[in-house]
DNA sequence: GCCCCTAACTAAATCGATACAGAATCGTTC
DNA sequence: GAACGATTCTGTATCGATTTAGTTAGGGGC
């Protein structure tokens, strides 16, 4: 209402006639002053319009903002509508909401282009599947030790919550091979060094197994294929730059025009997004699935279950991922790797 | 990596031998200084491992922080799994995003509890769906005045942002009676002054109409019906609490068990999300939609549009209403209420 | 060589709170 | 009534930057 120059607690102490000290005690720790005085301050703040303590300065003489950003690896666009990364933000505020804290969305896009140190106003970071490349390895050393959690890639010196990635992408293609298809092939999201939304050659430069989900994830398809008697480097894989169906979509309609004899039986996708782009330009083209090709997905999420057929992948529980790196980040669990179970679910695609 | 006592911009001048401006003005104005400092300060600053002017400190000062807050009805929770909440969200997103500001998310009923003021870190709110009722207006006058818009509610003083609720729920309810169904019901959400997740007797008070979204879809729907000769005041009513899928499904599981001479054979719902809930509940009972109930929703959301029978609808563009709101915050639109369009969507459950 | 103007830099006030150490007040107890 | 401890309250340094007004240095014109 009031839109008059505010009024701040310094006034409002030497309205009363008391110190600062009083009335932020008021607002702050009841038990440090008489409950007389405080209602009188309290009446007296009401009746001038006082709003509380500003936000911004308590921030900067407390050292807290009770507030918690999760820095997303792609826009927030994005993010918000993409289903893993919804559930992650999902976790992550019931926790930090149970526990008066609030979130902060930050993408690493911006991030990267912004004013260094513009993010500076959040007591903890969760990174969410950022790239160890780009500008990460300059912009993180901005963050102090204990105020930043990994989640689904790695970090030095930081703790990362992650899923099995090995063995349960091991496990679907492990199934997924058992069936015998003759020309299996693989696509995988954000794997190579250089962005690549095409076909990955021999030459590519891929990401280190040791820091990203994908790189572990293809490795686990890799000793699949190999304990099935294919040799993983005659394998045909692709790559995809973002889980969208956008982008997912060209590249996809290329692999299902090869020719019959070129045309993988078999694709191991990355991601229930990747699997269901397969899945909706193979019916357009009038393939069958699971007869003329097999489709597995990584991810487990709703859209996945809902349609006939039902996608095979593995579920993933990204909700707890973020409640875990909640409560590291909260300081109520331990600030130690994790790394969550998973399941496989047996859908339709590739029975 | 250093979590050495961080170092300030103070220190770096000290060090330097220069004054704390010049440094300020090598981060924040490169004009304001000559290239050649610039650059020694920036050099010692990344050798001292120096952050960058600390936000907190900064926002006090300058009195902006370029972060917006969207104040969420629901928890933050809710929100984010809400197909239509999630939309505003990806909307505001966008604009945050393309002009360097972040985004904070607030559940209106933390903030409800919490120390007053504890959110007021933000340069704007976007408040979306809050009950007038609640805390809101003993909350609200601690915000300034241009700080705020207000999306699907109406606030003294504050710009809005609707779709045209009233024409939108008229025509769909004038296109779902002209069927000519025999007994009419209506699926509110939220519209009671007080909580009700049962059927709305006579004597319940109602949220005003000129303040809710909801109500006024009500009036459209009474609209439709007096016109093809029902007495709204004999039509049965509903209300749910909450629009989800949990707290929808007792209450409709109710209405589906009338006898068959009671059981409306056409339901008006008020959002998508209990439209869908009434068709799968009505499935699992054997029920033919639309032949022994039709079904409206109102949103337009995906899900409602995937699976068959689609859902006859409303849509609405939840994202531009998020654009929207937050050009309005930045100030890159005029700040006046705004009315969207809708489009009525035919789909099967009430054709 | 002198004056003046611009560019480059600095000193110090300020943003709005919190929290420490210490002062005043009060009621007990001996 | 003096001593004492607990309670209540105050004065002031501090958090880490930004910004205004002002000072110094440098360069051009005559």
């Amino acid at each position: 209402m009031s839109s008059s120059p505010r009024i701040t607690l310094k006034e409002l102490a030497v309205e009363l006639g008391v110190s600062t000290a009083s009335v932020s005690n008021a607002f702050n720790r009841p038990d440090q002053l008489s409950p007389k005085l405080r209602e009188r301050i309290l009446n007296e703040a009401k009746r001038l319009g006082y709003r509380g303590p500003d936000a911004k300065a308590r921030s900067l003489r407390t050292g807290r903002s009770r507030i918690i950003a999760v820095v997303l690896a792609e826009s927030l666009t994005y993010s918000i509508n993409d289903a893993v990364a919804s559930e992650l933000l999902s976790g992550v505020a019931e926790v930090l909401d149970a526990h008066g804290h609030t979130l902060l969305l930050l993408s690493g896009r911006q991030h990267a282009s912004q004013v260094p140190g513009s993010s500076s106003i959040a007591d903890g970071y969760i990174v969410y599947g950022l790239m160890p490349s780009l500008m990460m390895l300059d912009e993180l050393p901005r963050l102090g030790e204990r105020q930043l959690v990994a989640v689904d890639f790695d970090l030095e010196g930081y703790p990362a919550v992650h899923v099995d990635n090995e063995p349960a992408s091991y496990a679907v293609a492990r199934h997924a091979l058992s069936a015998r298809p003759k020309r299996p092939g693989i696509i995988n999201l954000r794997l190579t060094k250089h962005p690549c939304n095409a076909r990955i050659g021999p030459d590519q430069e891929l990401l280190p197994a040791d820091r990203t989900i994908t790189r572990s994830r293809l490795v686990g398809f890799h000793r699949a294929l190999e304990e099935q008697g294919f040799d993983p480097a005659t394998v045909p894989m692709w790559n995809i730059e973002e889980n969208t169906f956008e982008v997912c979509a060209p590249v996809i309609g290329e692999i299902l025009d090869l020719p019959d004899d070129e045309r993988p039986d078999l694709l191991l996708c990355m991601s229930d997004r990747i699997a269901l782009t397969v899945l909706t330009l193979a019916e357009q083209r009038g393939l069958r699935v699971p007869e003329d090709l097999r489709i597995t997905g990584f991810d487990g999420i709703a859209e996945g279950q809902y349609r006939a057929p039902r996608l095979t992948t593995v579920r993933q529980d990204s909700v707890e991922k973020g409640r875990i790196a909640a409560r590291m980040i909260l300081g109520l669990a331990p600030r130690e790797d994790r790394q969550l179970p998973t399941e496989l679910i047996f859908g339709e695609t590739c029975p």
